[in-house]
RNA sequence: GCGUCGGUGGCGGAGUGGUCAAUCGCAACAGACUGUAAAUCUGUCGCCCUAUGGGCUACGAAGGUUCGAAUCCUUCCCGACGCA
């Protein structure tokens, strides 16, 4: 089977890095998987890296999506594949890097996605509905994934909804195994360093023009609601661009946005346990890359 | 110094005689996750236990009134504002 590598984990774990040198050893190229990378004019904000930390290592995945649209998982998995069968076609291997881990496990785990493309329209409509009166609208589509669904959750039964509108009903839950061998690398650094971490990060993409950068999309028309949906620091920053924080609340928020999302990352990851943990503020980098090699050999 | 308003759980903030361990929001902790996933959603959240029940300590402090007080009275301490 051909092998792919993955590497995971908490935001400013050091991921990128990470996977730029196992490139430039192993010979890989690097496919982002995360989910606000991908748009473009988003760089500073979603911390992306730079063409001067690349070191010549090639990286798809980013910047392939307007902004102004929203990007999916769907799109994602399709691309990601794409990427993957190329890499490999030329002889190199690929490295998944990102902190999505919805992203991640769609391709590792070959998660079978209806093909229902989002209906705008639909989703606006019902999305003016309360969580109960929704179930009920599912329950008479699909009784079956009515059952299943979190009740409460409108975005989810308003999907369930879509899809059983299209397909007359929701297929049950599939994931095929993938054709490609992974070895699943996960960077967790202990709870004051990612602290740190995390503050230090902030600090910078502020000072580098966090700011300015969202203020150029917005010149191109990307709507304020938008910035709200593109992540926890652009959402806080247009709420302070509109005056409708103070840059104390900005970076308090910004700093609480962060954290609860590396917590929320925890949880989602905890539960695979293919996932080879490590310490990037131990000095692990060795024991990784030994892992990476065995596995490669193998 | 006088006057007014106020002091409630980690924080903000309801409650103004019983149904209050105390609405709610935030944080915290745990978790879910079928094309929004940096999104969306759920549970727990004073302490202890033989735990769909029981016990204890609590609403600035100390007394008091009452069958019963976070809620009423007195004094004291602290804060904000007003008058001096």
């Amino acid at each position: 089977m051909q092998k792919v590598i993955v590497i995971l984990g908490q935001t400013t774990s050091g991921k990128s890095a990470l996977a730029v040198r196992l490139a430039r050893i192993f010979g890989g190229e690097v496919i982002s998987s995360d989910s606000r990378q991908v748009y473009k004019g988003l760089d500073i904000g979603t911390a992306k890296i730079t063409p001067k930390e690349m070191r010549g290592v090639p990286h798809h995945l980013i910047d392939i999506a307007n902004p102004k649209k929203q990007f999916t998982v769907a799109q994602f998995k399709k691309l990601a594949e794409k990427k993957i069968k190329e890499i490999l076609g030329r002889k190199k291997i690929p490295i998944l890097c990102g902190g999505t881990g919805f992203y991640i496990d769609a391709v590792t785990k070959n998660i079978v996605l209806p093909k229902v493309p989002p209906d705008k329209k639909l989703r606006k409509d019902l999305g003016k509905e309360n969580a109960e009166h929704l179930l009920k609208i599912l329950k008479k589509l699909d009784a079956t994934r009515a059952k299943t669904v979190d009740p409460k959750n409108k975005v989810r039964i308003i999907r369930a909804i879509e899809i059983a509108k299209y397909l007359g009903k929701v297929p049950s839950l599939e994931s095929k195994p993938s054709i490609y061998e992974f070895l699943k690398i996960g960077l967790k650094l202990p709870e004051e360093k990612l602290k740190r971490k995390i503050k230090a990060g902030l600090k910078k993409r502020i000072r580098g023009g966090m700011a300015v950068e969202l203020y150029a999309l917005r010149q191109r028309g990307v709507p304020w609601k938008r910035f709200m949906e593109l992540g926890f620091d652009q959402k806080y920053i247009a709420l302070y661009l509109q005056r409708k924080i103070n840059e104390k609340e900005m970076l308090d928020n910004q700093f609480l946005g962060n954290w609860q999302y590396a917590k929320r990352q925890m949880t989602w990851f905890k539960r695979d346990p293919e996932i080879h943990w490590f310490d990037p503020s131990l000095g692990t980098y060795k024991d990784i890359k030994k892992e990476v090699q065995e596995f490669l050999l193998n």
